[in-house]
DNA sequence: CGGCACGAGGTTTTT
DNA sequence: CCTCGTGCCG
């Protein structure tokens, strides 16, 4: 079994000839330009087992990636290619392989990560101290300049003030850090910035890691930042056998810091590079396919490629112009209804694509109508949840003591009556005595502003504190888990504090909070908390995502790289939503034609483009305009158009029905009038009144 | 200090 | 539309 590949005859048999060429090149830098769905991965899964079976030992070999989800596919293919010997390779994050580097090489071991909620806490912190007014200097404006300085390595103190916002930008750059360094916590880019600096002070540290790894493989690499770009340059220095793959079509993450750039001059930065184009796509049909050229032909900043396919013509792609956003859902959802029974495809094989989470809303509600079960990826993820931020803080807070903005949000979660006002005392005495907020805290008896209620009441916190920590050796992690949780009464908060309902729903979260504990400690060989933490906070929606057999998928245009589905809708094609409008402004309308691009790319049998007359944005319903992108794809004449019948399930009758409404409760249907948005239903509710509804905006959620 | 009510304000995309 | 933040009152 894990020989497999062993004979390169084999090989031959299952590459095309690019990609035979590619898995087998031998030494030196080399670039795979895949376009979508040319087989990429399977190049790199490949490649990694044809260099296990040429003697070289897994652990010699570094694999990079964004998203854990990708790690972790790659790993457990070339698992299948090779056995479990290949378990000692390095098939990570960036972000997760620089915390490793950092906890084994670094001398700060402890350390936080803080994530973008955490980031702005201390942004907003910097700006009351500097008494700058945040509405006019918004704390997420400049929290993303300081995030692109980090990008491109520029420290506080080189930061450029040109202007006026950027002056004030560096005073804050500069406090931010501190506060960071205060606390002892790494924000994301500090992980890969950090490990830079690292490299740079210790060469010695850089030299351990040649010694080990001597083969490096970057995925994505067109959505490298300059950062990353100088991380994997330093490790490869020594032996160049740096196999890099991406697609400069698929670059969507400029806006964060990515340089498209990186993979254009690849082959300038380093020598004697071979380069490798894979333009045979085995994804999509000829129709699909040729959408996808068409758009992204209008790019100028690109190399130039085709992708053909040998797969047949297909179905021709359909665009339905709706009249506002619910008819837009309920097309969709009367079409995969149609599409289900028609042809056999089971919920999975659907994708909804979109531009903003925000458009998911309407789906949901929708969908939910139709009896369409459906996941959505993204939105609030899992660990931005209060009540898991709560536990994670109470976590964080036993590793490190020094991570005030985590005290800070716990002190008084459940409620212990310690206010703003004993916080800012404790913080002054803190500054003023040269300790730890922590320290100054276990010394509160010491400050005299402070009365001897609260005095108890951080006393108490303190030693709660304390006494966790002294059982973090004893317990194992789960058990640890399970103590903060009890000893902190945080069950019985989140009772006292929310209505039933919300209350039992949070606490359910944490249930699940506490089987990710335990799958972790199952499967990780390092079952230390920081460990823990670590890999917790650098956890993605889409790294969490399964594809379930009968549930249609609903994610942005961000998520869904690398990913195919049977049938694709792509909505909301509007100026203004995609392409959208902040990137209209910002003279990023490549990048996010390239996002339509990736949206289209991603369908393998067909493809469904959607847009409105009217849209309600923030609240008020404004006239909409089709996307520039309709244009480009030269798909308008075959446009379908409204048709009653076609998209108004057979079922959504409503006589009869039990339903839900959300301000007044259960109901029954008495009686209904009308169709498509003007049907107005009729509502006899539990608690005796009748009210006649528009069912459009009514949102009932039908119960039987 | 805590709870509630109101208002303003904002929603791109995420490791 | 909905959430977050602020401000006031008990």
């Amino acid at each position: 079994m894990g020989w497999l590949i062993a004979k390169t005859e084999d090989l031959e048999k299952e590459l095309n000839s690019p990609q035979y060429e590619a898995v087998t090149y031998p030494n030196g830098p080399l670039l795979v330009l895949a376009g979508a769905g040319s087989g990429k991965t399977r190049v790199i899964t490949y490649r990694i087992a044809y260099l296990i079976n040429l003697e070289i030992m897994p652990y010699q070999i570094l694999a990079v990636t964004f998203t854990n989800k990708a790690a972790k596919e790659m790993k457990s293919r070339v698992v299948d290619l090779v056995g479990v010997r290949a378990r000692s390779m390095w098939i990570s994050t960036f972000h997760s392989m620089c915390a490793r580097i950092l906890r084994e090489y670094s001398d700060i071991k402890n350390f936080t990560i803080y994530d973008d909620y955490d980031q702005l806490k201390l942004i907003k912190e910097c700006l009351k101290e500097f008494n700058i007014n945040e509405e006019q200097y918004k704390p997420s404006k400049i929290l993303a300049s300081i995030s692109r300085a980090k990008d491109n390595l520029i420290k506080p103190e080189e930061f450029s003030t040109d202007n006026t916002f950027n002056t004030i930008v560096k005073d804050v750059y500069l406090k931010y850090q501190n506060k960071l360094i205060e606390n002892r916590a790494y924000d994301f880019d500090d992980l890969i910035s950090e490990v830079i600096y690292l490299f740079y002070e210790k060469r010695e540290i850089l030299s351990k890691l040649w010694e080990r790894f001597r083969y490096i493989l970057v995925d994505e690499y067109q959505d490298i930042n300059f950062a990353q770009y100088e991380l994997i340059r330093l490790l490869a220095k020594k032996h160049q056998n740096i196999c890099v793959v991406g697609d400069d079509d698929q670059c969507i993450y400029q806006w964060r810091g990515a340089n498209i750039f990186h993979i254009l001059n690849f082959e300038k930065d380093y020598s004697q590079v071979k380069t490798i184009k894979l333009e045979e796509n085995y994804r999509s049909t000829k129709s699909i396919l040729g959408a996808a050229n068409r758009v992204v032909r209008y790019n100028k900043q690109r190399k130039e490629k085709t992708l053909w396919t040998n797969r047949e013509e297909g179905k021709s792609i359909e665009v339905f112009r709706a009249n506002n956003e619910y008819e837009e859902a309920e097309y969709v959802a009367s079409r995969i209804i149609e599409l289900k029974n028609k042809e056999g495809r089971s919920e999975h094989g659907f994708l909804v694509l979109y531009r903003v989470n925000a458009q998911s809303r309407i789906f949901e509600n929708i969908f939910r109508r139709y009896n369409l079960p459906y996941t959505i990826v993204g939105g609030l993820s899992f660990y931005q949840r209060k009540e898991i931020k709560d536990l994670v803080a109470y976590l964080r807070i036993l590793v490190n003591s020094d991570d005030r903005v985590s005290i800070e949000r716990v002190i008084n979660v459940p409620l212990r009556g310690i206010g703003q006002a004993s916080l800012k005392k404790v913080r002054t005495y803190a500054i003023s005595h040269k300790i730890s907020f922590f320290e100054a805290l276990s010394r509160v008896k010491e400050i005299s502003s402070i009365g001897k209620k609260i005095e108890d009441s951080i006393g108490l916190f303190v030693g709660l504190i304390k006494y966790l920590i002294s059982k973090k050796e004893e317990l194992v992690l789960l058990d640890l888990v399970r103590e903060v949780i009890i000893k902190s009464g945080y069950n019985s908060y989140l009772r006292q504090e929310y209505i039933e309902e919300d209350a039992m729903q949070r606490i359910e979260n944490i249930e699940e909070f506490l089987s990710m504990v335990k799958e972790f400690e199952e499967n990780s060989e390092d079952k230390s908390l920081v460990s823990f933490l670590n890999q917790a906070q650098l956890i993605s929606d889409i790294d969490n995502w399964k594809d379930i057999e009968s549930k249609v998928n609903l994610m942005t245009l961000h998520n869904v790289k690398g990913l195919e589905f049977p049938v694709v809708f792509l909505v909301g094609l509007e100026e203004g939503i995609f392409p959208h409008l902040n990137a209209l402004r910002e003279d990023r309308l490549e990048e996010e034609r390239r996002l339509c691009y990736v949206g289209i790319t991603r369908a393998k049998d067909r493809l469904f483009i959607t847009y409105t007359n009217y849209r309600t944005w923030h609240g008020v319903t404004r006239e909409s305009s089709p996307s520039c992108f309709l244009k480009e794809l030269e798909i308008e004449e075959k446009r379908v158009e409204k048709n009653e019948d076609s998209y108004v399930a057979k079922d959504n009758n409503f006589m009869g029905k039990v339903v839900c409404h959300k301000k007044w409760g259960k109901g029954k249907v008495i009686a209904q009038r009308g169709n498509g948005d003007n049907l107005q239903l009729t509502v006899g509710f539990v608690n005796g009144e009748t009210r006649v509804l528009m069912n459009k905006y009514a949102k009932l959620e039908i119960i039987r």
